[in-house]
DNA sequence: CGCTCGATATTCT
DNA sequence: GAATATCGAGCGA
């Protein structure tokens, strides 16, 4: 998904608008075998979509303030996963996401998993959809190939540190601040 | 820049 | 009752 760009279509004022960034950063998470997942405990109503199709939106609210937007997938022998989208660099609708996020900083626009969520407008309505039409306003297309990915641990989780499932193109500017204080 | 801390819903122990 | 796949304000340097 490094590379790949993620596109949010919204009708503004009666017109229709692209909004879209360059996936810069993500992490991995699994099933019952990855202590960090969501997933660990098996299926339950908050993580079903990890056990469905892939290619779909996972969308959780956290912290009780915001929403992370996640893309299932998993390797055959895995009944569950998702990629969880953690840093994008913008490219289309800079302003209609300045105004989202009321900011004006575009670093700050979605150098991070709730930021680029609110950014995008996506919410908890999305959740499940499949990403792989274009029909319903979110999706994933082609974007230019990445130069240089690195992968560290996981920002935030106590559990399952061990694993190097977090992946950033190391070019951009955009991955998300604490991530980048993690590199060093 | 980089650190601390509060907000706050959902899930798990 | 505790932890959490987070963010931004406030602070000091």
């Amino acid at each position: 998904l490094i590379g790949k760009t993620l596109v949010r279509t919204i009708s503004i004022g009666g017109k229709n608008s692209r909004l879209s960034g360059a996936i810069v950063e993500t992490e991995a998470y699994e099933g019952r075998n990855d202590p960090a997942s969501h997933a660990r405990m098996g299926p339950t109503p908050r993580n079903s979509v990890m056990f469905g199709q892939v290619g779909r939106a996972y969308i959780y609210f956290t912290y009780g303030t915001h929403y992370c937007f996640n893309i299932t997938a998993r390797s055959s022998r895995q009944d569950a996963g998702a990629v969880l989208i953690r840093a994008l660099e913008p490219i289309e609708g800079i302003e209609v996401m300045k105004l989202h996020r009321i900011c004006d900083k575009s670093y700050s626009l979605t150098s991070g998993p709730g930021k680029l969520a609110q950014a995008l407008q996506i919410g908890p309505i999305f959740n499940g959809i499949d990403l792989t039409t274009q029909d319903s306003g979110v999706f994933v297309e082609k974007g230019p190939r990445p130069t240089q990915i690195i992968s560290t641990p996981r920002i935030g989780i106590t559990r399952g540190v061990d694993r190097n499932w977090r992946f950033v193109n190391l070019l951009s500017k955009y991955a998300s601040r604490r991530a980048r204080i993690k590199i060093r």
